[in-house]
DNA sequence: TATGAATGAGCATTCATTCAT
DNA sequence: CATGAATGAATGCTCATTCAT
């Protein structure tokens, strides 16, 4: 599980012509990368964890076997780094599609939503994938935070900044809360997939409900 | 994926009255049965679907490799059964503690979540691996329906009960808040894990937020 | 291999009372043996000697799996037994259909291949599952004679026969002669299921065939 | 039962003049193949399909298991590729043999049982194990051509070409002589085994009844 | 840095046979 | 004499990972 590989590729920012310790990443094992990560989402996505094998993301990625080994440690690293490629991306999206900072509960709640939707939408299976609980994927260890507990605090802190300024019920516990919201958004997921709805009719309603639980 | 397993079933030319005419398990096999699935409700809640073996499962039952397969056409008809299980065992459990008929929505809520609170924690972790996602297991077939459709659609009956007696809000599609309750409930085994709490608190909490979120 | 069962049930014709050492195979026992046999007739013939498990035959002739047992002491025994049936079967065909004792080659040749193909067509797949070479089903010993040595033996029996009468060239082997007729049959099934062909046609080639082969 | 194994056939994206596209196998890979097809054909011989397991074959060839699947979807495309094998080298070893074109029937029959025969003592058994009714193998699918047909069809070309040459009777059937003659061929392999001969004896006699009755 | 052939422990499943009833 | 549940060694095959090139 220990990344006990080249340095780690993340620093892209280093300029600095060698300076002995920290080799610039190349540009082609960032591309390497790159596709090996693009072919696991795919994969991840379409097939689960278990119904993708390396050797699948391998040769989507048109490199070599050997290659995949070359940047991440196992599958379980890999699947990890594309949870975690999802949720920045998720952040990101959010960032470009943030629009005005002061807002009331709802217009805050409705933002957020409609930023999960709207990736969604534009990456239909992503998020599901990313939060494919992780002990489902592995036995031992697992002392690592898993993707959705990570969701779960962050929907907390925004409960907890509601709450400061007096938009949310002073008796609510953040931390439950954005679990709640959490447990909310995934089943969601699913009524989705199987009512005959509307992204928008879905997203209308799960902000009332939200709106409701979290207010008096 | 269909048992054919269970008791001859081709032409049994009994001129004896029919007496049910598939003729009743023996004991011994229903006792087989009984053991493989208690051992594989112990295996799946403790290393999930894809760390119990059909092997580990025999072993842990106390029977051959081969009588597993005498019972379950496979590893996922086996799941399902384990699956199915848990899901009337809550259901009967739930009879047994059902007290009175004629109910406030609080109370309603706070009895159901009360069932599958204590449920829970006299068979910890069953309904977490009974409601793991089945799309996880199997990428294909899976016409038959998932236990946590089941589940939303149970709530969403309950909901639209409680709306019929005007004690939910008329705007709420109850097969939508079915979901939405589901998840609550699913994400807050999470919460419960990892924060510091009672069981009593977190179903408080919960009992507090679904009723928020169901009136107006 | 060994046959340590109960007494041999060939000889039914005992109709003393039980005089100590031999008791008469009771007609139960003589039923089952015979609802085995046939079961197992006709599953060789349709999926072949390894595409049949005892439990198919067991299940088909509609006893239990252990009755199976009871009657051979393995897999192979009730093969040899199916194998041996069906030749005797062919044979009693043969005797039933014998028209005239004193014949000429072209005759003799040609009833007796009509046997074969009436048999044959009465009874489709069944000598061809019968000459299933052996050394496709046991691994070692092998010892017992097999269905296709007798048979070529018969062939040769009658070539010599036939050469005693002068009908047959002086200069040809028996035996060897034996052997590729009952090749020329074998092969033959082969070409009468892909070429369109009536079976009477067939049978002329076939007669016309040997004769060459065997005049001078 | 498709070869999905050989080396990469997706989108080789390469801009190099087209020199055959599909990469070279590595000498690596082929001599893995070649040691597997040489243990297959060793041990098929030896102890028959059935009695023959991949992992004896990869054992034998001195590779890991699932370099067995490495070149072979299964056992049964492994075996096909034998049989293939077989044939070819018997073709092959014709050609080698082949001595003078214009040749009169008796001529021509026996230097392509000669072709046979010494192929049969220079690799005892290929040829038998290489025929075995592929249906005794696969119960279903089975739509590529059998060897034992093609061996069939091509007697019955020779048997045309010599028709044709007017040194075969013309009332006869090509392609049902072909099969006869194969007939012979396969049933005269037993016979040799069982009785005390010699290859040129049984050599001889089979050349003149394949004469015999291929003349008037 | 990249490759892809090779690996072998591991997996789900089968089946000829036994034996308690 | 009959049953059918039980058995477990054996089978065909997979896949995460390694390593020589």
């Amino acid at each position: 599980m220990t990344n006990n590989h080249a340095p780690d590729d993340t620093d892209t920012t280093t300029l600095t012509i060698d300076e002995g310790s920290v080799p610039a990443p190349s540009k082609r094992r960032l591309e390497s990368r790159r596709r090996i990560l693009a072919a696991a989402r795919q994969l991840f996505v379409e097939r689960g964890y278990h119904g993708t094998r390396p050797q699948d993301i391998s040769k989507a990625a048109g490199v070599g076997h050997g290659t995949f080994y070359l940047h991440f440690a196992d599958k379980l690293e890999c699947f990890l780094a594309f949870a975690e490629e999802a949720s920045k991306e998720l952040e990101m999206f959010g960032e470009q599609h943030h629009t005005h900072e002061a807002q009331t509960l709802k217009e805050g709640v409705h933002e957020i939503l409609s930023v999960i939707f709207n990736y969604s939408e534009e990456n239909p299976g992503v998020l599901a994938a990313a939060m494919t609980d992780i002990n489902v994927l592995a036995t031992e260890e697992m002392d690592m935070p898993m993707p959705d507990q990570r969701w779960a605090e962050q929907w907390g802190d925004n409960v907890k900044e509601w709450q400061a300024k007096g938009e949310v019920a002073a008796d609510i516990d953040p931390l439950f809360a954005g679990h709640v919201l959490l447990g909310m958004i995934r089943q969601v997921g699913s009524y989705g997939a199987r009512a005959e709805t509307t992204k928008e009719e879905v997203l209308e309603k799960l902000t009332q409900a939200m709106i409701r639980m979290l207010t008096d």
